[in-house]
DNA sequence: ATGAAAGCGCTAACAG
DNA sequence: CTGTTAGCGCTTTCAT
């Protein structure tokens, strides 16, 4: 059954090496053999072993992933994108979530290592220093997306320049008792610099941050959302918008403050923070920071496939793309979207990111 | 740089094959020897060659998964159980996304097979029988997952049943005049079943399925699900009931209609099909068919691992999981969770699927 | 419990 | 343009 090089050769009458270069193509091989091979491999049906080659190489055509969950769909079109990249090279994909466990994300690097692989590209849960040494190496370039990184390729977003969007925006709506959801520990970098930029507006604009109006969750998962959301209803006096600094977590947020009688944007206005996909079709359309996330990916893939066929003049590339609001309902910018008002939103978009 | 298992040894001051031993425990080491291999290892920073190993076994560690496209929430559990069952296994999971079309998974499956992977789960945009046929392969074990195969394993969910459910749901509610927006071509065995079924309780139910009420689009993306509002509106007699065959479609499918000043349940009531992730959450929530994913996922990935590792008896799986109606309001069964009803929803689920 | 020899399928390097 | 030689790093016999 393991029809090898030899056996497409004998068949061909000619030398296994003569049957490596008419697949591979690096050599130049004459027509007619190049036909009486492809021939004889069809008629055997043979399969090229990638495995022998990169044994040979040193180096197998794949590139790793490390996101923290696909659930989210911020992912996706980052994903998309790397595909997109690594097809045109002919390099397949390995995805692997790290649901933001750093031991999750050590070992899935390290399996990429194991299996020789051309690169990885990672959005790490923690930018801890001695968590990334761990994961740096040498023999295979990584790429950090979405997030900083001092010492190596990142592409990301100016998360401050996001941040700052976000307060100004619910400043120029009149609000001035503004709070925060912010998700991730002091690892999550992105969400720091959005905390910075956001905090520093409110404060030009003549407003605090009270650390009382700043709730905190571990994920952006459903159940942190609920919590977090509780935690809003507990307040003594409540802000009258708040900025979510994720999209998955402004859903179950707003949900469960509609299911308590809290209306959104009347009592609050709520801004998030990606545009996800699904941010336009929620039961509160949502206000939100839109990245570039297509775009993030391509960059982050394209710089990885310089790293790995060393044409680049080794400087560190540190990539940092634009936010953008959208503004939807839930901030009270626009009148809420409810069946009485069915023409308020027409629009509908397909971007990719 | 590049460490192999003859440093480690010449270091730990034993053979090669040893050190093998001692990293793979396929034979046993003493206690002794197997420290000081592995600290030899450490020491020179050793990462064992999977490829090495996989040119060897004539097999990687690795399993494919083609599906049509991730930005389908409906993929994401079944990816998150794949990858749950594979961790186990200790193998990494290569994910690939089809667009729905028959000549990118088959040249996906190729590149699976010219990697020498373990097996392969698919998610087929058509079960054209020679399409299936070409897939084939003795040398690498593949299931298909959310469809049906006569002849290979397959894990599915009954769709017949999924849509009598639908039909007869609407019937219950008083319904007579009822459409249906089906996605996939006739190839989409799943959508055909769908049909099937509904069409089938419909005329149990003393109603018909008139072709004029059947709007067909190519994929379930949004720019399709659009066209289907608008093929909707343009009816010169409106159905006051839709069966949509995707929550992803009938996302978009709402929202049109709602733009358009048509009121979702009050004007048409509308069912999806798969209980995405965020049909709670929508402008309207949706009543769809739950199915169950993460299980589907599960099941899939232990049959094709039980393929690989040859334990079973070689009779052919074909598992058929149970799929149900969740109502919520845009059947109108339930009162529209407007702004004016904030308590009408106060579950949230958190499962897994 | 450990070792020696042989080879997995392919391709670089060097002929011719 | 084509062939020969050697070896990528590991694990399988088969010995000891």
């Amino acid at each position: 059954m393991p029809v090898t090089i030899r056996d497409v050769a004998r068949r061909a009458g000619v030398s296994p090496i003569t049957v490596s270069r008419a697949f591979s193509g690096t050599h130049p091989v004459a027509e007619e053999t190049r036909r009486r091979v492809l021939q004889a491999a069809e008629e055997l049906g043979y399969v090229p072993n990638l495995v022998a080659r990169g044994m040979v190489h040193k180096r197998v055509p794949m590139i790793g992933v490390v996101v923290p969950e696909l659930a989210n769909p911020f992912f996706v079109p980052i994903i998309d994108a790397v595909q997109a990249v690594a097809r045109e090279r002919n390099h397949m994909v390995v995805i692997s979530q790290s649901q933001s466990d750093p031991d999750m994300e050590r070992a899935s690097i390290n399996q990429f290592r194991q299996m020789r692989m051309a690169g990885a590209l990672i959005t790490p849960a923690s930018m801890a220093p001695e968590h990334l040494r761990s994961l740096r190496d040498h023999d295979m370039p990584i790429v950090v997306v979405a997030r900083c990184w001092d010492d190596g390729d990142c592409v990301t977003v100016d998360d401050v320049a996001g941040g700052r969007l976000v307060a100004e925006h619910l400043l120029r709506l009149g609000h001035r008792r503004i709070g925060c959801v912010a998700h991730g520990g002091p690892g999550n970098v992105a969400v720091q610099a959005r905390m910075k930029g956001f905090r520093s507006a409110l404060e030009a604009g003549g407003c605090s941050l009270p650390s009382e109006w700043v709730i905190r969750t571990q994920t952006v998962r459903l159940a942190d959302a609920i919590q977090a959301a509780e935690a809003f209803l507990e307040l003594s006096e409540r802000p009258t918008a708040v900025f979510v600094t994720a999209d998955r977590l402004a859903i179950g947020f707003i949900h469960r403050l509609r299911a308590r009688g809290v209306r959104v944007p009347e009592d609050v206005a709520v801004v998030g923070y990606d545009d996800i996909r699904y941010a336009e079709f929620l039961e509160v359309p949502l206000t939100t920071v839109a990245l570039p996330k297509y775009e993030m990916g391509k960059r982050a893939a394209e710089i990885l496939f310089e790293r790995i066929s060393e044409e680049g003049d080794g400087k560190l590339y540190r990539v940092l793309l634009e936010p953008k609001l959208i503004v939807r309902a839930s901030c009270g910018a626009q009148p809420a979207n409810r069946q009485g008002h069915p023409f308020a939103f027409e629009s509908v978009s397909e971007n990719p990111s």
